[in-house]
DNA sequence: GTCTCCCGCCATATC
DNA sequence: GATATGGCGGGAGAC
């Protein structure tokens, strides 16, 4: 125990901080891998929190954007739903229909304008209409609505923000945007990529059940199979930016990383089963935070097998139970997913 | 430099 | 009054 903690403080101030490790994305990635079957039922808000290694307010972030297109629903205090993917169709389709029934932007911004509300009612409404659900329903509806492939958080800021533009504002609403996009691209509903002319960073929309350009699918399907079972990193608690991560930590997350490698080549693995419909993007990230060692076409192929291999050798000794579980699911769900790949072969 | 977006403060809502 | 919720923007890592 006390070697644990010196080894801790020691290595605080030799390892790195990263960023990347403690994205939204990634804690949505894991927040699926996590309660993404058929036995879950309820979500317990601080279940959720401590099985994942972050504070509550990083559920929040995650709850309320997977809660504005129906993946959960709130049951009440610290409580969600789980719905499932199979509501993202559902509630796309109601945003679509909602958008060309009513012109309007937002039945929010009708309120503020013309009807005499209470304060209080402005207050709530003046907040929802700021919230990340809104926020998030009203960017997807910009894809549902718009012609344009590529739309780039600024315009998308610009959009949503009406005639309200002032330069504060517009940062705020490209910061939620930002954390929108993150969760949204670790779902594969769209896919960051660059403007071709401008090279701006900008958004695709992929939609539900659509093929991702390096030939992979989309999280429907990703996530209804067991590939979409390989968690990737587990952001840390209580980590400070400045501070610098335990040498326990830097081993967790090179296990973490492998499990992450495991779900990358599953997907790519999937890519060369099956026909591509289109040909491979040479921007295409999966999700946010692909690491470089992922190809985005067929090079660099990996045998699968290794994976296999040292998914079977390897042997995760989280000092946290919660991790330790999930790490076991992976696991299990990857020589589930292999043994199916593996008959697969042989009818071939 | 600029872009990206984590982090946690603190206002507000709810119990 | 306590606790839950979540908007917000500072500021630091990534590029």
């Amino acid at each position: 125990m006390s070697s644990f903690v010196s080894q801790e403080s020691e290595s605080n101030s030799r390892s790195l901080y990263c960023r990347k490790e403690k994205s939204l994305g990634l804690l949505c990635s894991n927040f699926l891998a996590l309660y993404n079957h058929d036995s879950v039922q309820t979500i317990g808000l601080d279940d959720a929190a401590s099985k994942l290694g972050v504070e509550r307010r990083r559920i929040y972030d995650v709850v309320n954007i997977l809660e504005s297109i129906g993946v959960v629903a709130r049951k009440g205090k610290n409580q969600y739903l789980w719905k499932g993917f199979g509501e993202i169709p559902k509630t796309l389709g109601k945003l679509k229909a909602l958008d060309e029934n009513e012109s309007a932007e937002s039945l929010y911004v009708k309120n503020e304008g013309q009807y005499n509300l209470s304060e209080s009612a402005k207050r709530s409404d003046s907040k929802r209409e700021k919230s990340l659900w809104l926020i998030t329903q009203n960017f997807v509806k910009l894809f549902l609505r718009s012609d344009a492939e590529l739309i780039t958080l600024d315009s998308a800021a610009f959009a949503l923000l009406g005639d309200v533009q002032n330069s504060t504002t517009v940062r705020t609403k490209v910061r939620r945007l930002y954390d929108i996009a993150n969760v949204l691209s670790s779902i594969n509903l769209i896919e960051k990529t660059h403007h071709p002319e401008s090279r701006k960073p900008a958004f695709r929309w992929l939609g539900w059940g659509a093929k991702l350009h390096n030939g992979s699918t989309t999280a429907l399907e990703l996530n209804e199979s067991k590939k979409r079972m390989f968690g990737t990193e587990i952001t840390n608690h209580g980590l400070k930016r400045m501070k610098t991560s335990s040498s326990v930590h830097q081993k967790l997350n090179q296990k973490e990383n492998m499990a992450m490698h495991i779900k990358l080549d599953s997907v790519e693995y999937e890519h060369k089963m099956e026909p591509q419909s289109k040909p491979c993007s040479k921007g295409f990230a999966f999700g946010p935070f692909t690491p470089t060692a992922i190809s985005s076409g067929n090079k660099n192929e990996r045998p699968s097998r290794d994976w296999e291999s040292l998914a079977s050798t390897y042997k995760p000794q989280y000092l946290n139970q919660a991790l330790s579980d999930l790490f076991a699911h992976y696991i299990e769900a990857w020589n589930s997913w292999y043994a199916e790949v593996a008959r697969k072969e042989e009818i071939h």
